[in-house]
RNA sequence: GGCCCAUUCGUCUAUCGGUUAGGACGUAAGAUUUUCAUUCUUGAAAGAGCAGUUCGAUUCUGCUAUGGGCUACCA
């Protein structure tokens, strides 16, 4: 068998959808794991469809997930678009022309819109086409004069009805379509002389060497066409082989997933943040959205895909390792970004402390004007990094150790400010600062040993304390705290606290 | 409406005729903890329905139901 290859070919009308991103992954990893070619194809066939950034955009996401392409971008810009292709299809539209697979048509849309609204289920095909405005009614010499003249046309494919068409789809097995229930699809239009998504395609991936087409399954219904303009072309015999992958469906109620559940639900459905050139509107993606790429990466892989075993974590080189098209689901996945967030965490987790200070240290100093010293910031994330998810969570759990508490949460005070509170800090103010030794350790040492001499409720002197030093009733150890303020910054915000506490009890 | 595809816990899924139907997310309870959170333990939770094939069906077949896709001079 022939060296793999295969393409992912979207279409630069928006942003790439992150189902489009999946089949792009689902793409790389086959295409790695055999040893073969990944090719990047843009479809832009449609001129009125087009939108500036879009390609940008599609190779900026797919080159931050890390997937990446052997021919189709050279610095960073697409080298293969249809619309670049012009001449190439010309030469198959006359090609099938003159083999008698296609004619030319004249109906305008008008015309074709009457049609459909006067009969139910109009369809252009066998039973139709002969009622039609096209050079199988009109005649090879009236064709001509009309084209001559420079009437608007299309090229339609001539289907045979009633001939089962079956292709091996390498997800679904054997799926067989009649092909009277194909119409006569739009292969090419005169109007800015490009072919149609169904023509370029096949042409595309005969020319290009394609082995392996994998796609959506919104695909599949049209998958026989192809399967037809092969055999029109005379190649048959090298046709790729079709896998047609399940859909990503909204995670409530039924249908494709789309960009308005994304704004609906709260969560991205794009890789990157979008804004519309035209209304203006804007986009989340799950870069900006704090999401690593590998994370991204590993959750959509499994939306649809399943390894051998219970393991769900994978890296890239894992899942290209691991990946196999027949263990792909048939059916649609609803798409579950809670365990999206979950897969996060998870990555965020595997990381660095240090690189995780590195990543939020210039996000705090734009957000909150805090210049934090990495080595302290290290060790804050070190102490955290286990209740966030996203590098944004970092600031709400550590800002105390940056920040001095300038006011207290009312209802940790209410729970945790008794009666002999004031007392009891000033006594502890007392034995902090006769410690010398400010570490974790020695600290907690004596403060547990001077709870324990005077007989007090370990639980009512360290809620008070933290309550002092956070602001509120959370955060890590206490005496990692106390360590990390330092003795100094410790007994400041002590005193600081009984003063305002006293008063406001 | 027509055609195609699909159907296991709420969600993603495992099972390739014989299992106490497994895992993960989420969820519930408990434990731990000086707080919050983490963590740990445990629990609840599924084969759409009806026939058929078979010694035996979640697994194979058919029908029904439900869901999804397609049905453009869009991809």
């Amino acid at each position: 068998m022939s060296k793999v290859r295969v393409r992912f070919a979207p279409s630069p009308t928006g942003p790439l959808h992150i189902g489009g991103v999946r089949t792009a992954l689902y793409n790389y990893l086959f295409a790695r794991q055999n040893g073969g070619q990944m090719i990047l194809r843009i479809e832009d066939t449609d001129s009125t469809r087009f939108v500036p950034g879009a390609e940008k955009y599609i190779i900026e996401a797919l080159t931050w997930l890390g997937i990446e392409f052997d021919e189709g971008i050279e610095n960073g810009a697409a080298t293969c678009r249809q619309s670049e292709r012009k001449p190439i299809y010309r030469q198959y539209v006359d090609y099938l022309l003159d083999n008698g697979k296609a004619y030319v048509a004249f109906d305008t849309p008008q015309e074709l819109e009457a049609k459909r609204s006067e009969i139910k289920n109009f369809q252009y095909d066998a039973t139709t086409r002969m009622g039609m405005r096209n050079s199988l009614t009109l005649g090879k010499e009236e064709t001509e004069r009309l084209i001559a003249e420079g009437t608007p046309y299309v090229v339609r494919c001539l289907i045979e009805p009633d001939e089962d068409i079956t292709l091996e789809d390498l997800i679904r097995g054997t799926v067989t379509i009649n092909s009277s229930i194909l119409d006569d699809k739009v292969l090419y239009k005169s109007a800015d002389n490009l072919p149609t998504y169904h023509l370029a395609n096949i042409v595309d991936d005969h020319l290009m060497g394609i082995t392996h087409v994998i796609r959506g399954e919104e695909w599949l219904p049209s998958a026989p066409l192809h399967v037809l303009l092969y055999r029109y072309l005379g190649w048959a015999d090298t046709m790729p082989q079709f896998a047609h992958l399940p859909l990503l469906l909204k995670p409530d109620g039924n249908g494709k997933l789309s960009k308005r559940d994304g704004d609906r639900l709260g969560f991205p459905v794009f890789p990157l943040d979008w804004t519309d050139p035209k209304s203006g509107e804007k986009s989340s993606g799950y870069r900006e959205a704090g999401y690593f790429p590998e994370a991204v990466v590993n959750f959509l892989a499994l939306l649809g895909w399943h390894s051998e075993g219970d393991d769900e974590m994978f890296t890239m080189e894992q899942l290209i390792e691991r990946f196999s098209l027949s263990r792909v689901s048939k059916s649609g996945a609803k798409f579950n970004y809670e365990k999206g967030k979950w897969f996060n965490h998870q990555y965020l987790m595997n990381k660095e402390d240090k690189t995780l200070a590195e990543i939020i240290k210039p996000q705090i100093l734009e957000q909150y004007g805090v210049d934090c010293p990495m080595d302290k910031l290290t060790k804050a994330v070190g102490l955290t990094k286990g209740r966030c998810t996203f590098p944004s969570d970092f600031w709400g759990q550590i800002h105390f150790f940056f920040v001095a508490p300038t006011e207290y949460d009312e209802k940790t005070r209410q729970k945790r400010w008794k009666e002999s509170s004031p007392n009891d800090m000033r006594e502890l103010l007392a034995v902090l600062e006769g410690i010398d030794d400010f570490t974790l350790e020695n600290t907690e040492k004596v403060v547990m040993q001077w709870i324990a001499d005077k007989g007090y409720n370990t639980g009512v002197i360290m809620n008070a304390f933290r309550l002092c030093l956070v602001g509120e009733g959370k955060g890590p150890h206490m005496f990692e705290i106390t360590d990390m303020l330092g003795k100094e910054e410790t007994i400041e915000r002590l005193q600081r606290a009984i003063e305002k506490l006293k008063v406001e009890n």
